[in-house]
DNA sequence: AGGCGAACTGACTGCTGGGTCGGATCGGAA
DNA sequence: TTCCGATCCGACCCAGCAGTCAGTTCGCCT
């Protein structure tokens, strides 16, 4: 009764705890004893929650994904310019990173049973972010101003640029705070036709 | 004595096997049996020639590695000007994805005493592979036309640019061939001074 | 107080799969 | 042909852990 946990919360109280668990260990070398620990609970109790660890590790993982994706869609929904934009698609990915940056690698994964389920999910969400910043280009070159590259290509250059720039300084070493705008600036540039 | 198997050669046997089942399953799920089974030997005989599954994961995974820098290396070094290099080390790298696609994801694994003993040997191969771009934007900016970007920045978000062209088309849908060298005239315009 | 169901628990079970080892097989030397 | 070391093999051993379940505790109602 110390610890947060009123009935429903229980469920929130595991999900929390898989992810410090999975993040640190990776699923297979995560023990569901573990995760009751960290939780504060039994071990046997998960199992009241969750039909399996699996299942348990599929949830969170498709709740994080969720997140990111609503976030972003909002982010870009705020209104500004292409730059702007841009520079927001960034500081998201870069919030999501600081945040879940070792459950992020989760996500290119081996495959397996586990995974299998997520990819169509996993998948979907990337297309759509892919679809979403085409649009943005698409915008930008009827408003004139952009020679007339690939949509497509460009997206995915963008953010797998972005990527390249801001993962690496988790794993590595930390990206300096004007990395962003520099990228924003070199692949701008890169796409205008003024 | 069906197969090919004179002596040393068993152990590039069983490399090749690692590699085929490790890529397909990824390292938890694969069975050493399987492996055995896919050399063509008995389980035992793996053990006469590399002392634990992890150290066969490891050996395969870094002869890999390797292979890809030394490649990576040779490719830069050939004469040609930076658009010319530039799209060497793209097909350098679209070639390494099509025949290791799988395993390329087993780099960004999660972590785990597996991993533990790979990453400073990755995380090495990242930062030259960083620095040697780098060094190839110095150039192209000594040689005059090139807006002084943080060239670090820039080739990070060429290389991050690269793999979010490529790697999709193994997972999502075919890369169309022209996409690099689109990659690679955005990124150029991206930090040209012209 | 007392009774009841819901929530919780961790000792226990069964299975999976890495690693071992005694014995079989091979191939070349004498 | 015989012998011997090197190589190969897979049945066996056992540690680790997901999932179960019989028993306990909790908290609410009467």
């Amino acid at each position: 009764m110390e610890a947060t946990g009123t009935q429903a919360g229980k469920e929130k109280q595991i999900l929390a705890a898989a992810r410090r668990i999975f993040a640190t260990t990776g699923y297979y070398q995560a023990r569901v004893e573990d995760i009751a620990r960290e939780a504060g609970i039994g071990k046997g109790t998960v199992y009241e929650y969750f039909t399996s660890k699996e299942e348990l590790y599929l949830q969170m993982l498709l709740e994080i994904a969720d997140s990111y994706a609503s976030g972003l869609a909002e982010v870009i929904g705020r209104p500004g310019d292409l730059r702007e934009k841009l520079l927001g698609i960034g500081r998201h990915l870069r919030d999501f990173l600081q945040e879940h940056g070792q459950l992020a690698r989760m996500f290119l994964q081996d495959p397996g049973p586990v995974n299998r389920k997520l990819q169509d999910h996993l998948l979907q969400i990337r297309r759509e972010t892919v679809q979403q910043v085409e649009k943005l280009l698409a915008a930008g070159a009827a408003a004139g101003h952009m020679r007339p590259v690939d949509t497509g290509v460009a997206a995915r250059f963008f953010l797998g640029g972005l990527a390249g720039v801001l993962l690496p300084g988790l794993i590595e070493e930390l990206a300096p705070p004007e990395a962003l705008a520099m990228t924003v600036d070199i692949f701008l540039q890169g796409i205008d036709s003024s």
